[in-house]
DNA sequence: ATTACTGCAAAACTTTTGCAGCGGT
DNA sequence: ACCGCTGCAAAAGTTTTGCAGTAAT
């Protein structure tokens, strides 16, 4: 698997921050980039990079979170299962989250339609707004699929 | 302390569904809508259930929240600092977080403006939008001042 | 060579669960 | 009197930390 010019712009930035550039923070990286859609958690992200580097520990994982993190690389968003799940900040032009209440799956909606509520709560707050993070709930297609089709079941 | 009217429609709600009214549950209940505007953990409701109730064991908070919860009488909220915390249903006619990344102050507005915006994203989805969770996040007024007063005084 | 980084294990923290006894109905 | 509810303590799950050894610069 050959490095992305964009695993090299994160090396290159630990590197301008004088972090050092380990294996493990390259499989880590590497592992967060071809898993842009998914969003893991920090344990999932250790089983995949383990099937790379088995002998990666999970605080390893988690020190690089945070410091990948703090170089605003990725960005933790909680859905409330329980456990921090993070995603490229370089994905967030600026989007929101769809989130399925029966299956899990998380989509993106890639648009920003909040400037104008943004500037209305900063008026009628007084607070400086830097950041929002909007989630919706709801069922996808597919479950509501299966949830008419179990219902035309038992309607028999 | 006499008991609110909202009090007695929670414990009302209870009977109804058949749960017993024990003194911690009524004990829980006052303390959550005392604390409307506060937006407590579990831990934070334990040390506040203790002070009228010394003997109320923290797993009891949990199970009180968790079945306050099914009843639609709660809901948790994550602000993304490691715990869960509650808030009434009855107070989100609809109205979104604006968080302080300073002090943790948690600032409620009462608006909602996101009704195009769900309508737009389930078109573009599929998904069945059954509800939404807006926080934004940014410097509240008094740690804006607290900040420029700091600048000022470090500037000489 | 230096010293940041790692793996492991233990600790910390939030939340859940099992169970014997208590208390609403 | 029944059986749901409670307190306690233990367990479970996620995240953090201490430390001795390893590896990037």
């Amino acid at each position: 698997m050959p490095e992305s010019t964009e695993a090299k712009k994160v090396y290159r930035r630990l590197q301008e921050e004088d972090f050092k550039l380990t294996r493990q923070r390259r499989i880590i990286v590497g592992t967060l980039l071809r898993c842009r859609d998914t969003h893991p958690s920090a344990e999932e992200l250790h089983q995949l990079v383990r099937e790379e580097l088995p002998e990666v520990g999970l605080a390893t994982v988690y020190r690089t979170l945070d410091l990948l993190e703090r170089l605003d690389v990725i960005r933790g968003v909680n859905f409330g299962d329980g456990r921090t799940r993070y995603e490229l900040t370089s994905e967030l032009h600026q989007h929101h989250h769809v989130v399925c209440g029966r299956c899990g799956r998380i989509e993106e909606v890639d648009e920003d339609l909040l400037g104008d509520v943004e500037d209305r709560i900063a008026e009628r707050t007084g607070f400086t707004i830097l950041d929002h993070d909007l989630k919706l709930y709801g069922i996808c297609l597919d479950c509501r699929q299966t949830i008419e089709d179990d219902d035309a079941g038992s309607e028999l």
